[in-house]
DNA sequence: GTGCGCTGTGTAACCGGTTACATTTGAACA
DNA sequence: TGTTCAAATGTAACCGGTTACACAGCGCAC
């Protein structure tokens, strides 16, 4: 073990063959005679040969790593869909790099510099929202890029995700359509988002329907959603329910209402939207919209995978999401 | 535009230096005239040059590329300590490269497989339980690695984080000092965490102290939580108070509480573990244990720099947690 | 027997940096 | 003016793969 690893040339010595061969018979090439392919893959294991990606990637002009760049993994639907994108990389054989924006268009493109920099050869990012800069910086180096949690058929980049704005307007309608008329939505940070502004501008355009429906904006956490809806409620603003575009402010509202000794969903309902796995666990379980954090990183990881293996465009694709009814919302009249 | 990317030589050509000089530059080398550093950074910046992290890593044997192999991203405990270790390294220009192993031996060692294929220079793992094969695998290839979530000065190898055995001892303390005699703690599979296993010893250690110390494993999310604690209840156990290995099964607790009508704390008490974000934002406010987890990323990711930087041995770090009081356990007697 | 095509393998250039060592330059000093 | 030495820069080998191209060997058709 005076070697720290093997190379290829090691290889080739030990077998008595050329380095070309072997370097065809790891890479799967089938212009080796199976005799020859058994003799490799033997001295490979034996001398516990792993090939040196730096050398391959310099050679291929190729990393097999994709970078992500997300806003935060501190929500778990962030995390999931993480989960899955890297579960799905790993099968084909490729690497995530993860960037964490905080949200910040500085930030996002210094993450992209470096993960550039580190040779990633394809980006994830979240929304559709970006810097000229980094988009500029993307197309120069002719990196393909996909927007996630998000699904626009006229956006000229590829997108996976869903229809915010839709996804919105059903959940209201949802509202809607067991009699709620006064209605409050609670969002999180518009300007951190532009999935918020779609949800919000979903929702805005079925204003029409309610007698009352109004916006607040809140820090996206559980204390966010309890400080919002707690001065709501103390407000007495009449609202019969709340719309959190997360379940994480619907948890908030959970608790502000029982800070302030009313009943979910006699006094007051609750609608949230991604849920989470404790969703169901809630006291009374809660009705939210199931958004398929895993089934989007699975499809995103698998159109990376493939755009970069065949070099053909990458594909979008829409994803469903499904009100889940549970015990939240009141049945009206 | 008609390369895609410019080379060192590139810069060369147009500086009329050689490469070599170009490569000093860039690496700040001291041993440049001042006239001759702008000369190259000019170049450097209008012919937008990122120099290649292959070529560069095939030459100095080394990726800037860390990994972290994490049982689960889905905790926000975890996408804490990840978010803050990809800040630090990020501060370094290193890079942080994920894998999830779910809890799960072989696939950690698959994880760690693929790593080390991509060329990470060093490994920052979850507990101190490993498998001889990726234990060996690093050491036959040299790479530095740390046990993170643990601290224990008797381990052969660097560990960053906290005492397990003496937090759990310290919560229970706290529940003695409140005047609670039967306890039950709620913890999470012991089969998937050292970690939690060695809280398990730490409290069963203080047996003494109490009339009934009972412990139950339980799946680690809310529904288990919740779960476990909905039947103790229900069997009409007596206890008193219930210490939970994690904020998420005390927010199980509580909604188990909610669904038979008991009140936290007059009822019965409920302590957690890790002072997630919310625990302060729930309603009774949870009291737990402040786990360092940002603090942690911190020190991992530093100490992982300075490691590769220096090639000294990696620093072991002890982190303190301290129990947070709030307003979940009721003071007996 | 010659020529053709196919399979399997080898040769060597190349990817784009880094760096040991060689060389040039110029200032200081005798 | 010649010598010495340090500072600045250049030369070229090397890192460990990939792959275009060359070529040997063989079967087969004519």
């Amino acid at each position: 073990m005076a070697k720290i690893a093997a190379s290829i040339r090691d290889v080739a010595r030990d077998t008595g063959l050329s380095t070309a061969t072997i370097s065809r018979v790891v890479n799967g090439d089938t212009k080796v005679s199976e005799k020859t392919r058994q003799l490799v893959l033997d001295a490979c294991s034996r001398l516990d040969y792993l090939p040196n990606p730096a050398a391959r990637a310099l050679s291929t002009r190729r990393s097999r790593v994709v970078a992500a760049i997300i806003p935060t993994i501190e929500h778990s639907v962030f995390a999931k869909f993480i989960s899955a994108i890297e579960r799905t990389l790993g099968l084909h054989g490729y690497s995530l790099v993860l960037a964490i924006s905080n949200a910040d268009e500085a930030e996002e493109l210094a993450a992209a510099r470096k993960l550039l920099g580190m040779g990633a050869d394809a980006f994830i990012l979240s929304g559709q929202t970006h810097s000229k800069a980094l988009l500029g910086m993307l197309a120069k180096r002719q990196v393909p890029y996909v927007y996630t949690s998000v699904w626009d058929p006229l956006c000229e980049q590829p997108t996976v995700g869903y229809d915010n704005a839709d996804l919105a307007g059903q959940a209201l309608r949802h509202l809607y359509a067991n009699g709620h008329r006064r209605v409050a939505v609670v969002h999180g940070p518009l300007a951190e988002s532009d999935r918020t502004v779609a949800r919000r501008d979903g929702a805005r355009a079925l204003r029409g329907l309610f007698d009352t429906l109004d916006f607040f904006e809140t820090p996206l956490s559980v204390a966010g959603g309890k400080a919002c809806v707690g001065h709501r409620l103390a407000d007495g603003g009449g609202y019969s329910a709340y719309l959190c575009f997360s379940d994480v402010l619907a948890l908030g509202a959970y608790f502000a209402c029982a800070d302030v000794g009313k009943q979910i969903p006699q006094d007051v309902s609750v609608m949230g939207f991604d849920n989470l796995d404790w969703a169901e666990a809630v006291v009374p379980p809660l009705t939210t919209i199931d958004l398929p954090a895993s089934g989007m990183g699975e499809a995103v990881g698998t159109h990376i995978v493939e755009c970069l293996e065949t070099s053909a465009p990458m594909q979008s694709q829409q994803l469903t999401a499904r009100i889940i009814e549970r015990g939240s919302v009141a049945q009206l009249t």
